[in-house]
DNA sequence: TCAATTGTAATTATTTCTGATACAATTTAA
DNA sequence: TTAAATTGTATCAGAAATAATTACAATTGA
């Protein structure tokens, strides 16, 4: 239930993957926001949220002005789908409440470390996963 | 970001758990929905969801009527974290759009493959590090 | 200087999740 | 046999999270 988010940075990473694989001519090996919502089918806005993180992360370039628009900065190679994960800050897999305890029950006591504990687990899981998924061999299978 | 029910049945779980390994009376090993909700901080028909599920799944038995309520239907030892997780059913780990794609785009016409794949792999990795978790182990670290 | 673009704030709309009320079905206990 | 307590379940209301939209400042190339 990681929501769309990861979806989309995914889907604008695999497009500028495939981008800068196309060697076949000089044209500029980017593209815009308004491109890739297009793509994504979704808000230019939302794209331009998510470039902005990818961009912190150091997994994109972007230009600002006339003719700008966003490049990937690292070789397919060495960008995993954890580097997209990391770079989004998406709160934890595992969700647990910060409701008040009842001293009196040692459920109630234990639950919020014990559900800590527990999510860092299944946080450290996923990430092992997602490291191991290159967006160089994602976009092998593309066409 | 898997929603708080996920946490609430590892509570109810473990509070069943624990009262199942006090072996000092003859008490009735079982709980009603209110003093579950009660402990886990939160409404009872939440809970009754949730019991419903886990019955189901064969984790838990419940009596109806008068003096009826819930117990845990297992040995601890024998019930992990994916067992509970399992149980409720829930959608998968990383949401991706059903929206229609663009033919013209390869990106797009590719995404919601990959992306199943994708979450297929991030729930196995998942349903593996919670297999690892009994509910045994849990409650040893209660108070 | 103008047009195109990113960056970002603010607002609205939509979706998802939780909480609450109500009541039928069941079953024990008095 | 009747009353009370409980699960099971439907339905609605409210809250919270997410996504979409609008607007505009900042930037930069042509």
């Amino acid at each position: 239930m990681v929501n769309r988010q990861f979806a989309n940075a995914v889907h604008v990473m695999t497009s500028l993957a495939l981008l800068k694989n196309k060697k076949t001519s000089d044209i500029s090996l980017q593209m815009n926001s308004e491109q890739l919502a297009a793509s994504a089918n979704t808000n230019a806005v939302v794209i331009r949220r998510l470039i902005c993180s990818l961009t912190q992360a150091g997994l994109i370039q972007t230009t600002r002005g006339k003719s700008g628009g966003v490049s990937l900065a690292k070789d397919p190679n060495d960008i995993t789908l954890n580097d997209i994960y990391i770079a989004l800050e998406l709160s934890e897999t595992i969700s647990h409440s910060e409701k008040p305890v009842h001293k009196d029950c040692p459920t109630s006591c234990s639950m919020h470390q014990m559900m800590t504990a527990i999510s860092e687990g299944a946080d450290k899981a996923l990430g092992k996963y997602l490291q191991s998924q290159k967006l160089s061999d994602l976009i092998k299978k593309i066409k």
